[in-house]
Order: C-alpha cells, then sequence, then structure tokens
RNA sequence: GGGCGUAUAGCUCAAUUGGCAGAGCGCGGUCCUUACAAGACCGAUGUUAUAGGUUCAAGUCCUAUUACGCCCACCA
C-alpha cells in the first residue's frame, strides 16, 4: 500500500493550481447543495448581486472572501449550503455607461430610440456581463453558478410585476404629481436616498422683496433663480418686525406676480433676515409650507433644468445662466442688497454628482409604513438579528422616520411598470394590456422601477417565487444576509420589508455587515487620489488565497479595513509555509501504511500529548469564534498555531522520533504530523481554499473525495491534557533560556555544547527528553546533576521553575559578566514576585476574585519564587559577596 | 442639530465573560542546522488619546473632554 501518492512539487504554483482546482470543485458539483444528504438542513446566503457590467473591487472581493468562508464551513459542518449568485441590471449606471458609448459613437440614447437603445444595453451585457463572474471564480467563490441569476431575468421581472401589481391592488401604490428629487442630467426622478448633501462654499444672496404699495422685505436665498417660482413670503407670525405685513402682498421681482405675505412657525427668526421666500415647487420645506397654507405650485424648470415658461424672460436658459441673469436685473431694478460667502449643504445625484433639483413631478410611489411596520417587530423581536448589533439602532431610526419610496425612474434600462393608459385615460395595471376594443388603444407606461425594487425581492425571488417552486420550498428563507453597511437602507431594509410582506417570513435570520475597504492610511479608494488597488493584481501577483486571508484576518463586523498589501505579501509566505510544513509531513511518511486518527492519548510522548492537547483548544476556539463571526481572529489563531507551534516547535521535534525512534514512536509521530495537518487544512480550507485543497490531495487520504466536501474537524476532549502543556512550556522556555544564553555569549550556532541540569522536581522529564535539548539548541551532552552543590564555576545557568540549566562555556563566560547577567535576571523577577505577591496579599483580591484567577496566581508565583531561589543560591555559590 | 464609530509598538491590526497588553510588517543582531533564506534563531520597541469614576482587578464598564471618520436631519 503506497503512502506517498504524489510527488509533492518544491512550491505552490498557484496561476496553475488555482484554476485547476476551481475547475474541478465545479465540474464535480461540490458547489451544489444536492451533494449533501437528503435531510440535510440547508445552509443559505444570496450572494448581493455586483453591478452587471461592473468589474471587481476590493468589496466584491471581501463579500467574496466572508461568504465563501461561511458557505463553505457550513457545507463541510454537513449542511445543504447554497450560495446563490447573481447580477444586477443596475439600472442608472449601466444606462450611463451604455450611453457614454453612444455619445462616443456620435449618437444619444434618444436618436437611437428605446428599443434600438435597448438592444444595445442587452449587447452591451452580453459583453461584459461575464466579467464580473469569471472574477468572482478567480476569488475561489463556491456558488452554484446553475442557479446563477439576473434581475432582468424572465422569471425575476415576473416576480417584480407580481409585487408591483400586488401592491397596488393593496392600495400601497400611487401615482402623482409630488415634489421630488430630480436629476436633470440623468433626467429621471432619484429617490432622498440617492442624493448625498455635501458642505460646500457658496454664496446666499440678499435682496428687498418689494410689497405692493410700497416698502418691502428683506430676504435671502442660496438659489436666486428660484425667486420667479415664488408664491408667498413668509415671516414668523410672532416677529414683531414683520407681524403687521401678514396678509398683505409682495411682486415677485421682475415679473411682478402678486403673492401673500404669510405667517408660519417654520421661519427661524434668527437666521438671514428672518423673513423666507417660499417656492413650493423647487424646495421641500416650501412644499410643506406651501400645503399649509394652498399655496399655489409653479414649477419654472424642464426636465434638463433650463427654465420654462413661468420664468418669463429666463425661458429657456440654463438655471445657473439665469441665477446671474435675474441677479443683475434686480440689482438693475435696486432690490438686491448684498452676496454673503457661505458653506452650506448641496444636494448631489449619487451617481451623476451634478446638482439635484427638487421639482414637482408625476411618479410612482410605494406607501412604505405598512412594511416599515413589520419589518421593524421582526428585528425588535430578534427574528432578524444584526451583526454587529449597533446598526440595529440605525436601521430603527431610518425605519421609524421613513417617507414614501419614489419608485419609478424615467430611464429605459430596467423592470418596465406594469401599467397601462386607455385612450380615455384610464389606468389599468397588470402584466399585459387589457384586450384590445375597436377604437380603443392601450399604451405602456413609460417608466421602469427603481434597481432597488427588484433588488429587494433578491432572496426569494432567485429562488423562484412567486412560483412554488422546490428550491423555495427547501432553501427559503435564506440563512444569513453578508453585505456592506453602505446599502443598510437601500437592500437590507428593503429586503426584510419585501421579504415578510410577501412570504410572511424574514428572508434571513442574521444581517452580517462588513465595512469598507480603505487604502492602509484609511483612505477611500478613489482614481483621483490614485490609491487603487486592483484585488486581481494581488491575485495575480500572489494567488487568490493571501488577499483572502488578508481580508479576513484585517476585518471585523462593521468595521473599515484599511488594507496593508504587504499583509498580502506576509499571507504568501504563510501559504509556502504550510506548503512547506505539507512538504516535510508527506517526505517522512514512510513505507509502512499508517492507520488513521490520532494513536490513543496514552500512546503518546510528551510533545504529541502537547501538540494534540494544543490542537483540541484551536479547534474549540475557531468554533467558538465562527459561531460569534470572530472570523479573523479565528484565522490568526489557526496561522499562530501553526506557524508557531506546530512548525517551529512540533515538527523540529518530531525529527527525532522519526529519525531515531523506534518503529512504535515514528508510526505514532507521523500519525500526529498527519492529524494535525488534516485538521490544520480543514480549519483553513474557509479562509484559504486553493492551497488547502492543493495540499489535501498530497495527505494520505483514505476517501478519495477533495477537501471541499472532508468534514469539519470536531474536537475530542480525550487529547485535552494540561499537565503536559505545563510541562512543554517549561521544556520550551528552557530551551528559549538556553538560545538566548547561547546569543548573549555569542556561541557560534554550530557549536556544540554541554549542559548539566538540575531537573528539580521533574526528573522523569529530562531523562526522556534530554534530546530536545540537542534538536533545539544544540546541546551536545546532558548530565543530570542532583543539586546545584556540583555545578561547575564558569557557567551560566539558565532557571525555569525549580530548574536550572549550567552551561560550561569557558571560553566564553567570565564570573563577572554572568554575575552581572544573573543579577539583572534577578531584579525582574523581583520585580515580578513583589507585583503578585502584593495581589496575592490583598485580602480583596483573593476573597473576591474568580477562584481559577487566584489559583493561577498562586502557581505563577510559586514558579517565579522557585526560579529566584535557583538563582539566588547560584549567585551566592558564584559571585560570593559580589551581590 | 441628532446618532454612531475609531483612537493600543514607527506602520497595519488583534486582544473571549473585566484577570500577566499580542501579531505581522518594519528595525538591530546571528545563522545557507538534511520541510521551508518565501527560512530559522535572538533582540529592542507601549503612560492602551486626555481627565475623572466604578471594581480586588480596566485596553475592555461608566462620565466628561479632544482628534479623526461615518450616518441621519427641512435652516432659507
Amino acid at each position: 500500500m503506497e503512502q506517498q501518492a504524489k510527488q509533492m512539487p518544491k512550491t505552490f504554483d498557484f496561476k496553475e493550481a488555482e484554476g485547476r482546482l476551481y475547475a474541478m470543485w465545479e465540474r464535480e458539483g461540490w458547489f451544489k447543495p444536492e451533494i449533501a444528504p437528503k435531510d440535510a438542513e440547508p445552509f443559505v446566503i444570496s450572494m448581493p448581486p455586483p453591478n452587471v457590467t461592473g468589474a471587481l473591487h476590493l468589496g466584491h472581493a471581501l463579500f467574496v472572501s466572508l461568504e465563501d468562508l461561511m458557505t463553505r464551513y457550513e457545507r463541510m459542518r454537513g449542511k445543504a449550503a447554497l450560495w446563490v449568485p447573481g447580477t444586477d441590471h443596475a439600472g442608472i449606471a449601466t444606462q450611463l455607461q451604455v450611453e457614454k458609448m453612444l455619445h462616443d459613437e456620435g449618437t444619444s440614447r434618444e436618436q437611437v430610440g428605446r428599443e434600438e437603445f435597448l438592444a444595445r444595453t442587452w449587447l452591451w451585457k452580453e459583453k461584459y456581463g461575464g466579467r464580473i463572474e469569471d472574477q468572482l471564480r478567480r476569488m475561489g467563490a463556491s456558488c452554484d453558478w446553475d442557479r446563477e441569476r439576473f434581475t432582468l431575468d424572465d422569471g425575476l421581472s415576473n416576480a417584480v410585476q407580481e409585487v408591483f401589481i400586488t401592491l397596488y391592488n393593496q392600495g400601497l401604490i400611487y401615482r402623482g404629481p409630488r415634489l421630488v428629487n430630480w436629476s436633470p442630467g440623468l433626467r429621471t426622478a432619484v429617490s432622498d436616498l440617492e442624493v448625498e448633501r455635501e458642505e460646500e462654499p457658496g454664496k446666499l444672496y440678499y435682496f428687498n422683496y418689494p410689497l405692493e404699495g410700497g416698502g418691502s422685505i428683506p430676504v435671502s436665498t442660496t438659489r436666486p433663480e428660484t425667486i420667479l417660482g415664488d408664491t408667498a413670503v413668509a415671516v414668523h407670525p410672532d416677529d414683531p418686525r414683520y407681524q403687521d405685513l401678514i396678509g398683505k402682498f409682495a411682486l415677485v421681482p421682475v415679473l411682478n406676480r402678486r403673492i401673500p405675505v404669510i405667517g408660519d412657525e417654520y421661519v427661524d427668526r434668527e437666521f438671514g433676515t428672518g423673513a423666507l421666500k417660499v417656492t413650493p415647487g423647487h424646495d421641500f420645506n416650501d412644499y410643506e409650507i406651501g400645503q399649509r397654507h394652498n399655496l399655489p405650485l409653479i414649477n419654472i424648470m424642464n426636465k434638463d433644468a433650463t427654465l420654462n415658461q413661468n420664468a418669463g424672460i429666463y425661458a429657456g436658459m440654463d438655471r445657473f445662466e439665469a441665477r446671474e441673469k435675474l441677479w443683475n436685473d434686480m440689482a438693475a431694478l435696486g432690490l438686491t442688497v448684498k452676496i454673503e460667502d457661505i458653506n452650506h449643504a448641496v444636494p448631489r445625484s449619487q451617481r451623476g454628482g451634478e446638482i439635484v433639483e427638487p421639482m414637482i413631478s408625476t411618479q410612482w410611489f410605494l406607501k412604505i409604513q405598512p412594511l416599515a411596520d413589520k419589518a421593524l417587530a421582526a428585528v425588535r423581536a430578534g427574528s432578524i438579528r444584526i451583526v454587529p448589533e449597533r446598526f440595529e439602532k440605525v436601521y430603527y431610526h431610518w425605519l421609524e422616520n421613513i417617507e414614501d419610496w419614489c419608485i419609478s425612474r424615467q430611464l429605459w434600462w430596467g423592470h418596465r411598470i406594469p401599467v397601462w393608459y386607455g385612450s380615455d385615460g384610464e389606468v389599468y395595471v397588470g402584466k399585459l394590456p387589457p384586450k384590445d376594443r375597436p377604437g380603443y388603444t392601450w399604451t405602456p407606461e413609460e417608466d421602469v422601477l427603481d434597481t432597488w425594487f427588484s433588488s429587494g425581492l433578491w432572496p426569494f425571488s432567485t429562488l423562484g417565487w412567486p412560483e412554488q417552486t422546490p428550491d423555495l420550498r427547501r432553501f427559503y428563507p435564506t440563512d444569513v444576509m453578508e453585505t456592506g453597511y453602505d446599502i443598510l437602507f437601500f437592500w437590507v431594509a428593503r429586503m426584510i420589508m419585501m421579504g415578510l410582506w410577501f412570504t410572511d417570513q424574514p428572508p434571513f435570520h442574521t444581517v452580517y455587515l462588513h465595512g469598507l475597504v480603505r487604502d492602509k492610511f484609511g483612505r477611500k479608494i478613489s482614481k483621483t487620489l490614485g490609491n487603487v488597488i486592483d484585488p486581481l493584481d494581488l491575485v495575480d501577483q500572489y494567488g487568490a488565497d493571501p488577499l483572502r486571508m488578508t481580508l479576513l484576518t484585517g476585518s471585523t463586523p462593521g468595521n473599515d479595513v484599511n488594507l496593508d498589501t504587504s499583509r498580502v505579501e506576509r499571507n504568501w509566505r504563510f501559504v509556502n509555509k504550510i506548503w512547506q510544513m505539507t512538504n516535510f509531513v508527506t517526505q517522512n511518511l514512510g513505507d509502512e501504511p499508517l492507520e488513521s486518527g490520532f494513536p490513543a492519548p496514552a500512546d503518546l510522548d510528551l510533545p504529541a500529548r502537547w501538540i494534540t492537547s494544543r490542537l483540541n483548544k484551536l479547534v474549540a476556539s475557531v468554533e467558538r469564534l465562527f459561531e460569534s463571526y470572530q472570523y479573523g481572529e479565528a484565522g490568526r489563531q489557526i496561522d499562530d498555531f501553526l506557524w508557531t507551534e506546530f512548525a517551529d516547535w512540533y515538527i523540529e521535534i518530531s525529527k527525532y522520533p522519526l529519525y531515531q525512534g523506534d518503529a512504535q514512536a515514528k508510526a505514532n509521530t507521523r500519525r500526529v504530523l498527519i492529524g494535525v495537518l488534516d485538521t490544520c487544512l480543514r480549519l483553513l480550507h474557509p479562509f484559504m481554499p486553493f492551497v488547502t485543497e492543493e495540499l489535501w490531495s498530497f495527505l494520505p487520504n483514505r476517501t478519495g473525495k477533495p477537501l471541499i466536501a472532508a468534514s469539519w474537524p470536531d474536537g475530542d476532549s480525550r487529547y485535552e491534557d494540561d499537565a503536559a502543556e505545563a510541562d512543554m512550556q517549561m521544556l520550551i522556555d528552557l530551551v528559549r533560556g538556553i538560545r538566548n544564553v547561547r546569543d548573549e555569549y555569542q556561541v557560534e550556532p554550530s557549536r556544540k555544547i554541554t549542559a548539566l541540569i538540575v531537573p528539580g522536581s521533574s526528573p522523569k522529564l529530562f531523562a526522556a527528553y534530554e534530546y530536545l535539548f540537542a534538536r533545539l539548541c544544540n546541546v551536545g551532552t546532558i548530565n543530570l546533576l542532583a543539586d546545584e552543590s556540583s555545578a561547575p564555576q564558569q557557567a551560566a545557568s539558565v532557571s525555569v521553575g525549580d530548574v536550572t540549566a549550567y552551561l560550561p562555556l569557558a571560553d566564553f563566560v567570565d564570573v563577572s559578566a554572568e554575575c552581572d547577567r544573573l543579577s539583572k535576571e534577578r531584579a525582574k523577577l523581583t520585580e515580578q514576585i513583589s507585583r503578585v505577591e502584593k495581589q496575592l496579599g490583598n485580602e480583596q483580591f483573593v476573597a473576591r476574585a474568580r477562584p481559577d484567577v487566584v489559583e493561577k496566581e498562586r502557581t505563577r508565583l510559586a514558579g517565579l519564587k522557585a526560579s529566584a531561589e535557583q538563582i539566588d543560591s547560584r549567585i551566592a555559590g558564584l559571585c560570593g559577596d559580589k551581590t
């Protein structure tokens, strides 16, 4: 029976292996939930769909790392793991890209027309739509591509229509002219969420509003052109300065339109002049005032933000041009007072960046309150949990103050609203127009739905809803929604609302929110800053595993990640390190077949008892950390265990039994080496799937299955052994002490030295494990001494607890140097001892601290005191009256 | 204006229910020891932002302050 199936290459050729392994996983169907037993509990994540024409950025790399980790972990735990991938049509973003392409071709969307434009967009989607998917594959995403969805697929479009029609029939969707945020460049309405307010330098214009019959009221504005749409001047009703004017009339400058002076408590007497021009057609506050006072609405703008005929002589001018012209004309009339430089918040479109204009427009709205109430209740009741918890507060606040959602967009790329207008103005809501009557035609609604409307259905629409498909029955509700906190409102809240409304179930039980990926200085990544990090460059350079490991170990839930690419390089070295460990283990498997699993605890030597005990604690710890979503800490612990404990200590120690032990010792050691490695590759697989899968293929593998399908390790408490850990720790400390002394005295590393050891209370330990010292700190000969009386003078000494090693380094050590060194050591101990003694001398501590904490301190004190005693007697013997 | 986050080694980050403040990178030194120089070994580096408080015990809990960042909000 051959143990070594394949010869390992010297290093991991990730460029060759990643594609091959991914293809193998996909081809063999391991990404599909059907590989689990029929009765397996499902675990489902809906992938946040990237924009269909987008390219992979670090945010995607982070979500793939996290979601793939969760999926692979649950798959290994035996669940029917399903990660549903897909892409989003991303209405505005995609349309803008295609419009830009048309512009470059010297044409425009208007010129080619709606039908042609959509055809071109679909072509664009076909061309670039596959790109992001391939990039997700390169990151190792173990999603079920057979279940991939696109938001404009027939099935999903059907779900969207179904939802719209249902909500309409429930009286929750209405259409009407309202003041909305209008994006003049995109020529569409956008929702409140799509408007970003940035504090910018601007100007506050002061002028006198002329009153009918003479006199004036001083007012100020940041947008003088809106004067043309004023329908009132408002003052505070209790303001003695202006009170008397309420009920009189003012005249709109230049236009000379007659408007009332009204009193409204909204006016802040302290701000500006204490009087306010009211433009209900172009300002949200003024709109409210207008509603209260039945003021007329005047829209002075066209869809591209040029002024319309209501602006009189300014009609046809751009809004900013008109602003200047009007102001100059007012100056000529002697109405202007001054212009003040101020900083104020300017509303800009999230997409185009242009200034958004509040404008009256006929749009479709969703009455959101009933849905929001359910969404609030679900989180409050704990049926949905948000990680980290602090975002629950943010979520509540948003939903408690939510306004109706403007769901229509004047775009072409998207789900067309399923509404038809009869030739007599009749409105019909349905997927298809009613049957034609003679002489009567139905015109379809031009508008499409906000992209987020379809995204809100994602967890169930991707599984087949509204059809009661087998997938929907088996995999809905999903489990975890993992996404960025920046789309908590845009997406997460809306999925919860829609999910609860249409399926009566929360669409997922946990929301895990990650942060933004920034550069190593914490700056936002942007083209203008020139700090763009392309994840694919990093994947090309180091492979996907190091990038994943870096993102996972560098992030905590809800916090931004500052990506330092030197960490990616370090994790690439970690990949090499575990490669080399595996190389060592597989080279030393021997020719005899080995039993699988670990030998019984009783058959293990001390180092093996130590490493298996440590391994079991690691497994338990990783499990606990995973349960609380602390993936980063889990990854670091596995890394630390493998590199520091397994490689630096156990592998080095194992060489003795492997090379010099008897057959039994060899076999046991081999089984421990393989066992630890096997377990750690499993633990590490969700973090670094490629290299672990590749390494797995070199281990003696009795199942023939790839690692992706291996079971998640269970702890085995029989291997927990605190005594072994303590003994081993003592030996490790002693080895370190000896190395330290060698280094301090600059003994050449190749020079073998002799150690004389007073083994204190552990004579058996040294009898059995003195070989460690030869291997780990190049001690050629060890003699055990009964006590310190026979210790040589010309020697350095190292004490750990009641054990002391004497190193007779005649050429290197002079007595006074050694005495200096020892007294420094002693001083350190004195300090530590006094601290612990003080602690233990405190009755309150002993009485109130947890017993195990007190016990730990006592043990520590005993150890420190024993070391101190050893050093004291050494100093007494060696240094005489020197100290 | 309201809410939230962050502040720990030169840099990037950890630290479980409060229980000896740790990694990596970088830095100094030694070594090509038969898995690994993409490595091994040794070392230096901290008033855990500031000021109080609670506690036997505080990086961790409470209060205030400062700096930076984010979210929400109708001051023209």
